[in-house]
RNA sequence: UCCGCGGUAGCUCAGUCGGUAGAGCGUCCGACUGUUAAUCGGAUGGUCGUAGGUUCGAGUCCUACCCGCGGAGCCA
């Protein structure tokens, strides 16, 4: 007999079957065992009757401990009873392996710091499933979007020599004879490079930040997306990533329902977002508002911000918190930005910059901006951020041997992800999360 | 780094005025022919974060430290 796999279960109604699969949950009514099984693909209830198998298989089946490995034969069959609308009666079960020890993670409720002890277990149960499911689907919706569209994917180093925004701290890393060298923490200048030579390039890794951030967004190891073209504008910059997100919000919806069912994320939430068209506000607008809200609204006890500050996470807040898909930040002053953005043609204040905000609180998920084209107005804004002009020599050449316009941005994985599943924290999100508090396992 | 909250059974938590350490769940045994985190009966379970102090007596009060959670900053 073929082995069969829940996520195909419909397809043997009324036939024979083979699983393999792992005991998650059982419970008995003495002369009927109920056995929750998963393979991977999915959850689906097993029933042992008295007298469908062997007197010795119901025996055991009643007292197989949580995660016990097995092998069952059995009928699948409709059942309206039945969590997902299939079980299988079982006919003979095959132990393949029992537990050595009692299984930490029971049935009831458990502390989030409980769960990430136990992450590596935690991964086999419902909700961690359906999360990392959906950033499987996202991580290929990606791959997909941009291969569409003509863009190669071009993997940047991760060991490199320098800070790209000198702000961020950065993981040192020990070479040879005294060297030191940094964990990436942007792809962005090598894709310039790539963009020079591939006209749309994006990367995909991981990047680095070592900062003691203990908030809800921030990991030390995440995945990042970069993409970067050559002759792009700062508008086609924000209208491609509104089709990216718009398409991202869109693949889930069509092929990850059953796991948004899972983690009870409501898809009416996501459905604006599939649709594009988001509201876009140059930050001088941005600040009015804020500090129209502020007033309006004493209760959220808004700090007023003068022009030429940055929006902390409570403005970006009440700002998104206005629209139900992405608003988009643009045109920053150049002073609270990096180096290398392009200054705007209407105000040599600001630059050609963008950050996007996810609707519900969840805050900025992509960063971008046009990049300076002009070799001296790049050379001076290096000088004028302090930073060493030698570091920044093969990134000058860029400008020196063909420079055109170009731009991209960066798209965070993990807090897309985390959006998009409507979870609490981005370290449910990734796999193994590592953050300043945790690194195991 | 700063601000707030917390650390008691495997897990989630309660513990009054300083006076013999508690519950639910889990686990084990038993009952039950449709359970949905089943239910019912019985059994099992403790370095009260660590160190020091006050006291006849500390989970409880004091001091220091460690660890965790949430927020700020930084950012994706």
């Amino acid at each position: 007999m073929q082995r069969a796999f829940i996520s195909e279960i419909a397809k043997y109604d009324g036939q024979e079957a083979l699983l393999r699969g792992w005991v998650t949950q059982r419970r008995s009514k003495g002369k009927i065992h109920f056995l929750t099984l998963r393979d991977g693909t999915g959850f689906l209830q097993a029933t042992a009757f008295k007298g469908e198998l062997p007197e010795e298989q119901f025996e055991q089946a009643d007292h197989l401990p949580q995660e016990s490995a097995v092998e069952v034969r059995g009928v699948v069959r409709a059942d309206s009873r039945a969590p997902g609308g299939y079980e299988l009666a079982i006919r003979s079960l095959k132990v393949i392996s029992l537990p050595s020890q009692e299984y930490r993670i029971t049935p009831k409720e458990h502390g989030i710091d409980f769960l990430m002890e136990n992450r590596h277990l935690w991964m086999r149960h419902r909700r961690p499933w359906a999360v990392l499911r959906v950033r499987d689907e996202l991580e290929r919706a990606i791959h997909d979007f941009f291969h569409q569209r003509g863009f190669i994917r071009m993997d940047a180093p991760i060991l490199t020599p320098n800070a790209v925004e000198g702000t961020s701290d950065l993981f040192e890393v020990d070479l040879f004879d005294g060297e030191k060298a940094y964990l990436s923490q942007s792809g962005q200048l090598y894709a310039e490079a790539g963009a020079l030579a591939f006209g749309k390039v994006y990367t995909f890794g991981p990047t680095f930040r070592a900062e003691r951030s203990k908030t809800r967004r921030h990991l030390l190891e995440f995945w990042m997306i970069e993409p970067e073209v050559a002759f792009m504008t700062h508008e086609e910059n924000i209208q491609l990533q509104e089709d990216l997100v718009a398409y991202l919000v869109g693949r889930v919806l069509e092929e990850r329902r059953e796991e948004l069912r899972v983690l009870e994320r409501d898809p009416a939430r996501l459905e604006p977002t599939a649709q594009g068209r988001f509201p876009r506000l140059h930050y001088t607008q941005a600040i009015e508002r804020v500090n129209q809200i502020a007033r309006e609204r004493p209760e959220l006890g808004l700090e007023p911000l003068p022009w030429g500050e940055d929006f902390g996470a409570p403005h970006e807040a009440a700002l998104s918190s206005q629209y139900d898909r992405p608003l988009v930040l643009e045109r920053y002053p150049a002073a609270v930005k990096a180096f290398y953005m392009e200054p705007d043609p209407e105000d040599a204040r600001l630059v050609l910059n963008d950050d996007l905000l996810a609707p519900e609180g969840y805050g900025e998920i992509i960063g971008g901006s046009q990049r300076i084209h002009d070799p001296e107005l790049l050379l001076r804004k290096i000088r004028e951020h302090g930073l060493l002009e030698e570091v920044f020599d093969w990134y000058r050449d860029l400008r020196a041997f063909g420079t055109v316009p170009h731009a991209g941005f960066g798209i965070g994985l993990e807090r897309t992800v985390a959006w998009i599943c409507g979870l609490q924290h981005v370290r449910e999100a990734i796999p193994f999360p590592r953050m300043y508090t945790r690194m195991r396992p």
